[in-house]
DNA sequence: CTAGAATCGGAATCATGATTCCGCTTGAAG
DNA sequence: CTTCAAGCGGAATCATGATTCCGATTCTAG
C-alpha cells in the first residue's frame, strides 16, 4: 500500500516544482524546488530519480494537456479557425511556461523514448489541424508542416523570453498569421 | 611595447573562441577554448579576464559588422528590399553563430554599459530601416520597431536551433515576409 | 499498541567548470 | 650576450549544484 504521506509529498513536490520551474526555467535548483515544496531534497530524490525525471513528468503532463485540446479542437471549432486557435494557444503557454519551450525545442532535456512518442502525437494533431484549414482555404497550400513548426517554434521561444509587452506579441503572431494566409 | 608572442596567442585566442562558441554557444567550455587554441587556460585569462569578456570581446566585433552591414545596405539598396534584405542576413547568421543570438537574446551574457549603447544603434538601424520601408510602402505601416524586433529575435532563434534544413527556413522566412507586407 | 517497513531530512559527497597561482620560459632592450 | 619583466602552461583551488547515504521518523498492518 502507499503511504498517504508519501502521496502527499510527490503532489507538493510537482506542485512546487511546476512553479520553479515556470519561474527559472530549465535552470531551476533541486534544492528550491525541495524547499518550495516543504520538503527535504531526500525526498524530492525518493520521488523522482533525476532532474530530468522530474521535468519529463511535468513536460508530458502539459503536452498531454494540449493534446486534448487539439483535438476538442479538431471536433469542435471550425477548420478554419482551429489550426489558428491552437497555434496561438501553444504561443501563449510557452509565454507563461518555459519548460515547455524548453521541450519542444528539445535542449537541455534529451527527450527519451516514451517522450518522443508523445512528440509524434502532437506533431500529428499539427498536422492534421494544418491540412484542415489548407482545405478548407484559410492557410496557404504552398507550405508544410516543417515551416509551420520552424515558425512555432520561433514565436513559442519569442513569447518565452517574455520581456516583450502582450500587445506586442499579439499584433506579431497577426503579422505570421497573415502571412500564412493564402 | 607588446610582445609579438602575446600578440599572437591573443589572435588565436579570439579566432578559436569564435569556432567553439559557434559550436557550443554560451556553455562552451574554456579550457576547450584554450586547447583548441593551442594555448594553456593561464594564457587565455591572461588576455580575457573572464568568459563573459571573451563572449562580449567576439559579440561586439559580430554586431558591429552587421552594423556596417545595415549602414552599406541603408546607402546602396532599394529601401523596399534593403529592410528585407537586412532582416533575412541577420537570420542567416544566426543560424550559423550561436553566441549572436545568444546576445540578441540576452541570455546568460548580462549585457554591459558598453554593450547597451551598441544595441541601441543596432535598434536604430533596424528603426530605420524599417521606417524606409514602409515609407516606400513595402513594409506594412501599422505595426512599429517592437513587433519587428520580437519577430526578429523569434527568428533568429528558431534558425540558431539548427535542425531545419535550410529549405525550409527559407520558406518560413518568406511566410514572415508575407505577413509584414502591406 | 507495537513492530517493521517505508519515508524523511539534510549533511556529506561528487561532478563539472571557471578562475587563480606560481615556478618556468622567452622576447626584447641595452 | 645578458638581464629580467612580461607572458606562459597547467595543476590546484573554488563555486555551484546534482545526487547519495543513513540515522531518525512516521505510517499501517496485525
Amino acid at each position: 500500500m502507499i503511504r498517504s504521506d508519501a502521496a502527499r509529498n510527490r503532489a507538493k513536490v510537482l506542485e512546487a516544482a511546476e512553479a520553479v520551474l515556470d519561474e527559472h526555467g530549465l535552470s531551476a535548483r533541486m534544492d528550491e524546488i525541495a524547499h518550495r515544496a516543504g520538503v527535504g531534497v531526500g525526498t524530492l530524490y525518493r520521488h523522482f530519480a533525476t532532474k530530468e525525471a522530474l521535468y519529463q513528468a511535468i513536460v508530458t503532463s502539459r503536452v498531454d494537456l494540449l493534446l486534448e485540446q487539439a483535438t476538442r479542437l479538431e471536433a469542435t471549432a471550425a477548420p478554419e479557425t482551429a489550426f489558428f486557435t491552437f497555434f496561438a494557444q501553444i504561443v501563449a503557454d510557452a509565454g507563461r511556461k518555459k519548460p515547455l519551450t524548453d521541450a519542444l525545442r528539445g535542449a537541455g532535456i534529451d527527450i527519451k523514448a516514451g517522450q518522443t512518442q508523445q512528440q509524434a502525437r502532437m506533431r500529428a494533431a499539427i498536422a492534421d489541424l494544418l491540412h484542415n484549414a489548407q482545405r478548407a482555404g484559410t492557410v496557404r497550400s504552398d507550405i508544410g508542416l516543417p515551416e509551420v513548426l520552424a515558425l512555432l517554434r520561433g514565436a513559442s521561444m519569442a513569447a518565452e523570453t517574455g520581456d516583450y509587452p502582450a500587445a506586442v506579441l499579439d499584433r506579431s503572431l497577426a503579422v505570421l498569421f497573415d502571412g500564412l494566409k493564402p
